[in-house]
DNA sequence: GTCTATATAGGGATAGAC
DNA sequence: GTCTATCCCTATATAGAC
């Protein structure tokens, strides 16, 4: 009997009828993303979701399993919006455009992620390999693919795909997941750093197709 | 008499005839950079300095006066070398190629300090403070003139001084401070990502010159 | 300056009532 | 499922001998 029971569990989701897990979710995300691993409190993520601290443990048995929970969440999100964006079927240019478009503004309104996740995996570089191997294999095969067409047709110049790759991302993510130090080193207040970031959405994409396209 | 000796300890560095405040500093750097503040332990930075737990103390009285030292220390050498690198007497493209190649020459070498410093940074974007209020205002300010000159003068095509700042330093920066994401997405050994590092330092002042000169 | 031993607090985790 | 009270270990920090 005993067995079966797990059984069941393990099918169906478990406390499915209460939102305490959603909330505590939500709240452990909000303080993982800004103290960290390490620097986070079991105490002020149950204050966050306004329970009490023996309730996380009830549902989520250690603080590690709650961290991890949340970081292949925010993981896998930010990864597979990467690719649901270079799998839309532009022509390589376009897509550029559309990627860093949408992928800046996305970043707008989820500005903790990216510094969250350089944090955690250089820190524990084990934590970034299970967010790959259930999202599929080599997420980028297809744009690669485009960057080796659009070579091949003198669209663009010649040009490692993966160095482009790295370069598309680094240019959104990065002035994200630097913010504080850009701000200070520019000398920027909170208005002028967000219609920096904004100004971005146009400037990165000219910047990356001047670079590569054959005029 | 004991005033005397006090003044003379506080005109002079402190500990002179010892290494063992040099020891800490390099241990405490090499732990923190990889665990960072709070994931950091005293112990496992007194076993790696190869003293007792106390000296720290005795050295630093706190873990954060510590850890304040070693990230100050790591933030300024940082930053200085990127100002350093831009005041260089060239014309804007070839500093550009010559910035590039340094800096990621240089980012090579101490790998883990891009993540250590957005981390710390994210986490307490205070501490960014204090390293700029020392190493002297608006570091890029002569940087920023030798763009808009360029401008006018018809060498490269109108854009955001700061904006392309930030491009060129992400484009260095990004790929290390991400490296264990990159080596996994892209299924990069050690050797791919070090190779893919060095291409960098021809392939991104290329892509950054082809995108703002003007043909 | 360097060590051993210890104080003290903080935080993750559990027990058990309801 | 949710709470209070508490256990217990770990980590920073200090005291004090040498």
């Amino acid at each position: 009997m005993d067995e079966i029971i797990e059984i069941k569990e393990e099918i169906q989701p478990e406390h499915k009828h209460h939102s305490t897990e959603k909330d505590i979710l939500e709240a452990a995300k909000r303080v993982f993303q800004i103290k960290g691993m390490y620097g986070a409190r079991m105490q002020e993520i149950a204050d966050e979701a306004g329970i009490n601290k023996a309730m996380l443990h009830y549902y989520f048995r250690s603080k590690d399993k709650l961290f991890d929970a949340v970081f292949q969440d925010a993981a896998k999100n930010f990864f597979s919006k990467i690719r649901e964006l270079l799998n839309v079927d532009k022509p390589l240019l376009e897509k550029i455009e559309y990627f860093v478009e949408n992928y800046v503004e996305l970043l707008m309104k989820n500005s903790f992620i990216p510094a969250f996740i350089i944090t955690e995996v250089h820190q524990n570089p084990d934590r970034i390999k299970n967010v790959f191997l259930e999202s599929g294999v080599n997420i980028e095969m297809q744009f690669i693919s485009d960057i080796k067409t659009a070579i091949s047709l003198g669209i663009i110049h010649p040009v490692d795909p993966k160095q482009l790759i790295i370069n598309i991302i680094g240019l959104c993510v990065f002035p994200v997941a630097a913010k504080p130090i850009i701000k200070t080193m520019l000398s920027f207040g909170d208005e002028e750093y967000l219609k920096f970031l904004e100004s971005r959405k146009k400037e990165v994409s000219k910047f990356i197709i001047n670079a590569i396209k054959v005029h």
